[in-house]
DNA sequence: TAGATTGTTAATCGATTAACAATC
DNA sequence: TAGATTGTTAATCGATTAACAATC
C-alpha cells in the first residue's frame, strides 16, 4: 500500500533548529553519550522543551519516556529529513574572496553540499584551482549543470550581476538558489531561494547591541 | 524635556527586513527614482504592503499618503535605527577562509560595521596582512579591545576553539558576538550573540527543494 | 513501584494580514 | 475633486509555551 499520509509542513525555524541538535549531538556522541533528554538539550540551547520534542517529531524522530532520545537514531533520523543522505551535488558561481571561502569551508555539519565545480567569468581566474576545485569559464556552466543533473546552485558574485546569473543558472535546470549576494532574486515560482543575508544577520546585532550600550 | 517614551520592541523579523529596503532604494536611488511606494516595495519582495509600512515606521520612518515613501529620507531613518552611522568597529578572531573573506568583503549594504584588526594563533599567519589588514597574535587581543574600545568581536575560528575565543572575547570587553561557527555559544546575559549559521540556513535550501523534487 | 521523561492536546502569545478611515 | 496611498485598528493565523496524561 501506498503511503497517503499528507506530509505536514514544517515551519522554517523548525528546519532551521533541526542542524543545531544535529550539531550538538555529535558533540556528545564524541563524548561517549549515547543518549540525550529534551531537557538536556533546551538548556544546552535555551529553548523550550517542547518545542525541541515537537521538532524532532516532525523529522521523524522519536523518544522513550524516562529515557529520553538515541543520539545515533536521532542523528539518523534528521539526516535523513533533511536530505544530507543523497548528498546534494552544487555548482558555485563567482570565486572572490567569499566563493573561494565556500570552496575550501569545511564546517557543514553534515555534509549538507557537495560542491562539484566553480565558474568564474574573469579570464584571469578560469583554470586555476581554488581549494582544489577548478574554476570554469561560464560557458561551461549550462553543459555541465545538465550533464551532471546538479540541483544547487551557489551565488557568489557581485549584486550587480547577481540577477543575470540567476537566470542563467535557473535556464539551465538548476532547481535551488543559496543566494549570498545582497540582491533579491525574481526566479520563476517553481525555483527555491535561500538568501543567506549578511546584511539582515547583522542587523539583529547591531541594533540590539545599540539598544544594550543605550541603557547603562 | 527629556523623551520619556517607551522603545517599543521591534521583532528580529523586522530587524532583518529592514536593510532589504535600504539595498532596494539604493537601487532605485541610482536609477533616479526619489520616492517609492508600499506597494511597489511589496510587488518587488513579494510581501505584504503593511508590513512593509510597519516595518518602515519601526524605523521611524514616514510616508505621505498619495505620495508614498522619500528614499533618501526613508534610507537616512533605517540607517540611523539600524546605528549604521556610528560605524561599529569590530575585531575578527580566526583568519582562515572565512575570515579571510570577511576582510575583503565588501557587500556591506549600509557599512554596518568596520574590521580594525584581525587576530589568529597561528604563528605563521601572524604579522602577514589581509586585505590590507594586519594579522595580530592573539595576546594582543584584549589590549586592542581596551584601549580602542571595541564593542564587536567577529568569530571565525574553527568550532572546536569557538567557546574559548568567545569567554575571551567577553573578558576583555566585547559586548556583541557575531558568530559564524557551528558551535551554540554560552555567554553572560548582557552579551548579544548574532549566530549566522550556515547549515541552518542550508537546512531550510535542502529540505524544500528534497520536498520540491519529490512532487515531479 | 515511583518518578523522570516523552507524547499530545489546549492556551497563549506575537506576527502577519485585512479592513477602513485619514490625507495629500 | 477623485483616487492613490498612508496610518491605524481589528482579525487571523501560526508558532511557542503550558498542562497533563501515557509510559518505560
Amino acid at each position: 500500500m501506498v503511503n497517503t499520509e499528507k506530509p505536514k509542513p514544517v515551519s522554517q525555524a523548525t528546519l532551521q533548529r533541526l542542524p543545531k541538535y544535529y550539531h550538538y549531538m555529535s558533540q556528545l556522541l564524541k563524548q561517549g553519550r549515547e543518549v540525550v533528554s529534551c531537557t538536556k538539550l533546551a538548556s544546552h540551547f535555551g529553548f523550550d522543551p517542547t518545542q525541541i520534542r515537537k521538532d524532532i517529531e516532525s523529522a521523524g524522530g522519536a523518544g522513550r519516556p524516562r529515557i529520553g532520545f538515541d543520539i545515533p537514531k536521532t542523528m539518523d533520523d534528521i539526516r535523513e529529513f533533511l536530505g544530507w543522505n543523497n548528498a546534494n551535488q552544487a555548482v558555485l558561481v563567482g570565486s572572490g574572496n567569499l566563493g573561494s571561502a565556500l570552496l575550501g569551508y569545511d564546517g557543514f555539519a553534515g555534509r549538507e553540499i557537495k560542491i562539484l565545480a566553480a565558474f568564474d567569468n574573469d579570464p584571469e581566474k578560469v583554470g586555476r584551482k581554488v581549494h582544489g576545485k577548478e574554476i570554469f569559464s561560464m560557458e561551461k556552466l549550462p553543459g555541465l549543470i545538465r550533464r551532471l543533473h546538479v540541483h544547487i546552485g551557489i551565488l557568489t558574485v557581485p549584486g550587480s550581476a547577481a540577477q543575470t546569473i540567476a537566470d542563467e543558472m535557473v535556464a539551465a535546470g538548476i532547481r535551488g538558489i543559496w543566494n549570498l549576494t545582497p540582491v533579491h532574486l525574481h526566479v520563476p515560482e517553481n525555483i527555491i531561494v535561500s538568501h543567506f543575508d549578511i546584511s539582515a544577520n547583522l542587523a539583529v546585532l547591531c541594533s540590539q547591541l545599540a539598544e544594550a550600550l543605550r541603557h547603562e
